[in-house]
DNA sequence: TAGATTGTTAATCGATTAACAATC
DNA sequence: TAGATTGTTAATCGATTAACAATC
């Protein structure tokens, strides 16, 4: 009962998933709530999928071609859609711009969310620079490390804080959403001071179980883990040397 | 039919599971196959908790102790286990180092796999320099960047190569399994010629569908979906400000 | 033996696929 | 009307959970 409401290893965050399954049919579906889990997963998928063809200048499109560019089949691109709502013409297909925004809604990106980066090593270095992230309506409001050496130093065109007050950076800066990338040995630590100032959504690159509370979502990536359930189907398919 | 064979979005990877399902119940699984990918992909944050519970001293440990280190219910790491083969003692529990060892050749992980990195960028950089690579059975083979500034420089012990002769390169490193930090826009390109070239197993970046044969598998991070599944939750929470 | 804990079976649940009626 | 394509329903499939018989 308590283990189910940690991190799952590989990005799944199955777990954290709430309000899901507590309506046997259409009942109480409000604000989104009630999409599936893995449908969820999907739709920055088809989002991005939408900005291409917008950005190809494609006005009008199809479940064929719109599932073609995100990699799923019609049959499944169609029914995740039927959870968000009936955006397109039957006969006709899409409006690429119009199901673009409803896609953008029901992900809640209209309001800019505020992101905060905890662990200004390499991989946070990298992180704090992509584009990405900036870019999909996201807003990285503040870069924390623990290193002295670190600290004061400008990244991202942000100056790097002290960890020593997550809860009055937390309050400051209106963050709702962190991204952990520090040592795993003090993950959960600075997880715990994030949620307890009011963090409700973490994404962490530190290998390891990370628990919190039901209110709170974690998605995990861990690149070792993914290197190794690619180690199992190099494995399965015959292992040893590769090509010459 | 194509569609399928692509790289699921969220790390999922789903599709590029082969050979499972076509047996009905017990028959034909041989070395590993069989083995259902939601299992798979719990495997490494087994592994894990193994490797803590063995450094901390533990030598016999139970489903329960184990599942709470992993982050799942002791019914789920049991069924899991069931999968690979019966290494417990009824009323007893697990030989931690014997567990240890059997899912380590499960995951394939009894031989050395080799790993080519291509895009030396920020995030490439900072995954070459990661120690969780060579730490868990993986050996980096070989660095690549089509950037004529960086081809030459040394990162992490290794003189970063051409992309010019991607299939020499996998042909004189073995490498089976690639990493892929490159811009967007080449990530199909670069991908086509590493499988060519005899890669089997892809862990990309880059955000968008990679499409592969069918006998390759692709696993998928994409930071910012992470990011928009977590403001889903965060939006179907009650969305606005944070704090303050 | 009594207590503990696995491995497996059965029940439930959710996700995917296929087919088609609705409708443009 | 004829052709196209959606949104939905039904069928299938796989994954999770719960319960317990096997067995240490």
């Amino acid at each position: 009962m308590d283990a189910r409401r940690t991190a799952a290893r590989g990005g799944t965050g199955r777990g954290a998933v709430r309000g899901a399954g507590r309506d046997g049919g259409r009942v109480a579906r409000r604000r989104g709530e009630g999409v599936p889990p893995a449908t969820v997963a999907r739709l920055p998928g088809y989002l991005r999928a939408l900005d291409a063809a917008a950005a190809g200048g494609v006005v009008l499109t199809s479940s064929q071609e719109l599932a073609h560019r995100a990699g799923v089949t019609p049959a499944q691109l169609r029914k995740d859609l039927s959870h968000l709502g009936s955006y397109g013409r039957r006969g006709v297909g899409y409006d690429v711009q119009h199901l673009r925004e409803q896609v953008r809604v029901a992900l809640g990106l209209a309001d800019v969310r505020r992101v905060l980066l905890v662990g200004v090593g390499n991989l946070g270095h990298a992180l704090a620079n992509y584009a990405g992230i900036a870019e999909r309506g996201f807003s990285l409001v503040a870069l924390v490390d623990a290193d002295p050496a670190v600290v004061g130093t400008t990244v991202a065109g942000l100056v790097v804080e002290p960890a020593d007050d997550l809860a009055g950076l937390v309050a400051r800066t209106g963050a709702t959403i962190a991204v952990l990338t520090t040592p795993a040995d003090v993950a959960q630590r600075v997880c715990d001071e994030l949620v307890a100032a009011g963090v409700v959504g973490v994404l962490t690159f530190a290998p390891g179980t990370l628990r919190v509370p039901p209110h709170v979502d974690v998605r995990a990536v861990d690149v070792a883990s993914e290197l190794q359930i690619l180690a199992f189907h190099d494995r399965a398919r015959g292992a040893g040397g590769g090509a010459s």
